[in-house]
DNA sequence: TCCTAAGCGAGACGGTACGTCTTGTCTTCCA
DNA sequence: TGGAAGACAAGACGTACCGTCTCGCTTAGGA
């Protein structure tokens, strides 16, 4: 029988504080674009010292893919449940993110919107192009051989998508979920259509 | 008759430093990403006094701003000519712009891959996205007013071409510049000819 | 009958932990200048946190108050006794010190050398011009009145020695400790001499 | 007949923040011990971008050098003059130091006084003592080889002046200028003419 | 052909932000 | 209960850019 092995419980403040800074910096993305946000601006406004960011994060990028990975992961947790049959297994992922994103509606448009970073929306689209080439069949995993057409069907896809999802953000128009899902559904559907039954 | 009002010749060096500045970062943009080009790097690689650079120019954005109103004008000039009937007015502008990026594969890499600015890919997408309005019949300038379904459209169309085609930059991969226009057809046209008919 | 007042005996790890401390510093003293070396420098070397540092010592410089006493009672304990009637008893303290700078040669030049502390050389200065203020007949307490002329000669000769000590402790010159006492003493003898004779 | 040499003019500006900075960490010397003045602090008695700070001195210590240079310009300019015969060589640099020490007596008590900068002390000492050996006949660059005793007694002469010198700065004694210098000149010169007359 | 206005390089300057380091206080956990 | 570990705020450090500016030299264009 092995000892366990000796692994001191974390401090409780280290989750405080990491998570004020979480916080601080998507506080500040609803205000102002990514980019113009200072490591100073992120530790005053989570009321912690600017040493203290430093003691947890290499710099502002990491705790944004800090933050990418908790919204990922909170993506993940609620988006797997859609209860209607989508019109193509491609498609699931409309329904759900279209709903989040309405949920959500400032937190999205400050993360994928104009002054959002791009790296967000590089893993979401990342992120979703991985369940499209999947849905098609393909290889959850990028081949380093040629490339499948599922992976460039998947970038099509998932393209259409960010491009009419920020679009729909950044004007407060009033075109609702349903019409953004329609839309986008009678524009991608019969190509991919076309293309599965081969 | 009033006199003609005096306006010197302007001098032949100013341009020669301004072209000279905008190669410089086009240069040095197929070498390491945007962000991390500093003006003085620029203003190096020109051969050319940092203090000349703001001379000339605002900051690196407004040179970048300058180096793109180039690029659109490029490609007006030789866009206007697509010799084959395009499978839908919507999608003129398909083939070639993908011949553009064949000819001119690393500029474009850089320009709108994954190391390149943003504003390029936006201003791009803007551009196109206003050729397509307006063969969907659309007017040309974006209204106040409730968004017209072209818009939407629109932003699915182009959204859909930018993502295959910074996906196609980045990899290279064999697929043929055929292939791609085949693929992006093939995707979005069922779409479209569903709407148009109406 | 009242219980007997509590007095805790003292933990006997204070003592070892305050003692490594003592030692770390001057291990550390030998091999860098001590305004480089860092209370965390001290504490890893004394296999100690560092906040335990902080539990026996306001700070580096109490630290090295600490161990100058350390010093001063190890110099007091055996300099009692100049087995030699000195040339004059003002000069009483030189082969003293002279010998154990010679028996602890890497101590002293940590310590008085040029890479010490500047309070240390103070300390021991201070220490031996109140020796000799007292064996010139002054008072030992430095009065606020019009400084004794006992002060002065003090400094002269307090100061002479220092320097010549360090000179000596720094090159590794081939002089020897009597050659060094003899040149300090037919310069500053003669001196002493004069005045005491008044 | 050559060409000059192209040397283009120094900006004028340079000379005017380098100065205001030595003047600042003199200011500010008096008011504070060395170690504890900040980069910033001397930037902003100097109404001098921190910045500004870092294009003309590597660090503090790099303005400190300075000043000594500046310190020992100053002295030699002026010192070359003895209007009276010394008592004896090695002893030239007596009565002129005191009289510098007390025309700048803020001054010199900032610098080598107790909150004073080591370095100043030291270099003082080093420039002091060259001017002893060479008056005692030997090189006055040191050798390599065993020690000359001059060195020794150099050392002797110079750590004595300095003590006394600082005890005089520290103290508001009323002992006059006059008397520091005969007081040190009663202790040395005894000691010295022996050693001459060999 | 000379003169003059400008373009230009060089770089000083005040700022802002960065990421690192050290300090001294404080909290939390463990033995 | 006290010591080890280490989180934390504060603030200095030296570096990198930025955008503004001043200064002379050079040079193109107009007289």
């Amino acid at each position: 029988m092995t000892a366990a092995p000796r692994r001191p419980r974390p401090d409780r403040r280290v989750e405080r504080s990491k998570q004020a800074l979480r916080d601080a910096l998507i506080a500040l993305m609803h205000e102002h674009p990514y980019e113009r946000i200072s490591v100073a601006d992120i530790a005053e406004r989570a009321n912690v010292g600017r040493s203290t960011f430093y003691v947890h994060f290499a710099d502002k990028d990491d705790l944004l893919v800090d933050g990418i990975d908790q919204l990922k992961a909170w993506l993940r947790e609620r988006g797997d449940a859609p209860e209607v049959t989508p019109a193509h297994p491609a498609l699931a992922f409309v329904r759900p993110m279209i709903e989040h994103a309405e949920q959500q509606r400032a937190l999205f448009r400050a993360l994928v919107g104009r002054g959002g970073a791009v790296q967000v929306s590089e893993e979401l689209h990342r992120m979703l192009a991985e369940l499209v080439r999947v849905a098609l069949g393909g290889k959850a995993t990028v081949a380093k051989r040629r490339p499948a057409p599922e992976e460039a069907i998947a970038e099509v896809v998932v393209g259409a998508f960010m491009a009419l999802l920020r679009w729909w953000l950044e004007r407060d128009s009033a075109m609702t979920a349903a019409e953004v899902e329609a839309t986008f559904t009678r524009q991608l559907l019969p190509g991919l259509a076309g293309w599965t039954r081969r």
